[in-house]
DNA sequence: CTGAAAGCGCTTACAG
DNA sequence: CTGAAAGCGCTTACAG
């Protein structure tokens, strides 16, 4: 059934030791043993196990990937992008679904990511502790974090800050004043995370615009019916409603339009709005954002990650990641009307 | 750094043997020693090497996953589900996404499924060839299948015929005739997949009411742009429209159900709209579906595998899930005035 | 250019 | 109840 380098190097009339070097291509070997020996390989199906050449090499080629969330855009475009990648360098993924709050988390640190079964790891959107950083150091295998900066760990991740001070400064720019944020739900608690980095860059944008005192946040949880909760809720109060809202990430601003639009607000007669991330719906829904490739970046983070474990250097502290704002229809100027009590 | 049952068992004092025995609890070992082993362990910080251990045992503690996509809320929440019993179990998962059509296929069944890494797989809606059945099944573990059935792989699956029916007949039950069907791009080239089973229930429905005259079928890509492309093309015309629409999937039908409503057109009002799958944005729209659970299916499919890895008996060729109408908002009666030119 | 030998980290008969 | 020995499938110095 499963054959070993044994059976191959038998049907090619060889040592183990050369056929292992024939099909690894590392050492010696003449030309005509090495068709030999690969013609043997072929006819009888054999493929290497990794699992017993790592305890020699000391290479499993396999990469560890531990991400909060799989149904997610941005994490699923991100595991994409590392599949991909992964792929085509030969190595496998082992993935870990580390939910915020999951019981298994500690669990997942301390005997899956200790079995020694990796080559190298990537944290993508978990927050770490400093604890569970160490933790990560200590396996002694290259790391690398995806969607936020992890101190300790080289990060591609996009500057979060400044996509949301960006998409605010748009607003400011279309003459919106009252300009809510709605923001993810851990903006609240972790003010190191993508949620509270943005609402950081928010907040920057409305104060330097002087108009603090129109600020205004509500949590989501970052997803559709997320935002289309907290805006359905937020936009509500006729008395007291925003001209235009930044939100946190692409479903919380398409939930949210969604809502508006439920209400009988027009998207952006009556409300403007602009998201982050460049979601796969945002054409569709014609949505003004902030664009970022989380595809790319998994693909980028896990090449670097490569690179290093074959020997390049460590790719840097924070890798910037490419931005940018793409403005479609559900962003317009302030109409006249509107802005007359506020000018 | 990383220390091996060596260092354990120097430093409980016994033989590696006995580490070994203490460590995984096979085979006697005094209370007294097992306790001392333990301790040792814990105070260096040693995990066991499945891949080292793998080699004597052949139990590699790994099951590899092959789906087509990642990012559709199906495959996610299969995934999920699949992860947690895999964590549950201490199994780690190595997931292979393959695209329809991706370049990559044969090198994931030749090579990638063949080092022997995996003590059982999981296939998920990659509607594989003969000749890929048969790799699978050469590779000597467990298979499962969710999604589908697939011959010679017991599989967890609705049974999509009659769920497609069912959504169908509720349809034709509150009076529709102009019933069309907006099937997944793939219902045409293979009549054996997901949306070619589904698109066969639609049609047993229509025939069996009498109304084959009355079908009509349009293909889309089973996301929520693609239903958003295919319903704004096909209710475009206003002189040749459907008063209901069984759309292949739950994204199809949200995305119809938008375009319906940029069109003037309101649900149900004007148009009927059943999906299926029960996807978590079908409550937010509140979307008359067939719902299933996939990530119900996704943990019962891994503890079915690994039971039979355990030893029991192999699950059967087909495991018909559960899946059950929930009727929402965007399905009505089809109104006196509409309905008269039909009765 | 090739082979015999050692050894990676583990587990499991086999003796005792 | 415990240890010495063999061996899982591979690769890599080391001789030749």
């Amino acid at each position: 059934m499963s054959s070993a380098i044994a059976d191959v190097a038998a049907r090619a009339g060889v040592s183990k030791a050369t056929a292992s070097r024939a099909l690894s291509g590392n050492g010696y070997v003449a030309e005509a043993t090495r068709v030999r020996v690969i013609a043997a390989a072929r006819e009888i199906g054999y493929v290497a196990s990794p699992n017993a050449a790592s305890l020699v090499t000391g290479q499993t080629k396999n990469i560890g990937v531990v991400m909060p969330f799989i149904n997610r855009w941005f994490f699923g475009e991100v595991l994409e992008g590392i599949e991909q990648a992964l792929l085509d360098r030969g190595y496998d993924m082992t993935l870990y679904n580390l939910h915020p709050g999951s019981a298994d988390r500690q669990r997942v640190f301390e005997f899956f990511l200790a079995r020694k079964r990796f080559d190298g790891i990537v944290v993508i959107g978990i927050e770490p502790t400093r604890v569970e950083v160490e933790q990560l150091v200590r396996l002694g295998v290259p790391l690398v974090g995806i969607g936020g900066p992890v101190n300790g760990i080289p990060s591609f991740t996009m500057d979060d800050t400044g996509a949301a001070r960006r998409a605010t400064e748009q607003l400011i720019g279309l003459g919106h004043r009252k300009i809510m944020h709605i923001a993810g739900e851990d903006a609240d608690v972790l003010s190191d995370s993508v949620a509270g980095r943005r609402r950081a860059g928010y907040l920057d944008a409305m104060r330097a615009a002087g108009l603090e005192a129109e600020s205004r946040t509500e949590l989501a949880i970052m997803s559709l019916p997320g935002g289309y909760d907290a805006g359905a809720q937020a936009l509500s109060d006729a008395t007291n409603r925003p001209t235009a809202v930044f939100a946190a990430c692409d479903e919380i601003a398409i939930g949210t339009m969604i809502a508006a639009r439920r209400l009988g607000l027009r998207v952006p007669g009556d409300l403007s709005i602009v998201g982050v991330d460049g979601h796969e719906y945002a054409e569709m829904f014609s949505l003004t954002t902030v664009e970022q490739q989380p595809r790319q970046q998994g693909h980028d983070a896990v090449t670097a990650l490569l690179n290093h474990i074959a020997g390049d250097p460590s790719p840097p502290a924070v890798v910037d990641v490419s931005a940018r704002l793409v403005v479609r229809a559900s962003t317009a100027a302030l109409t006249a009307v509107a802005a007359a009590p506020l000018s």
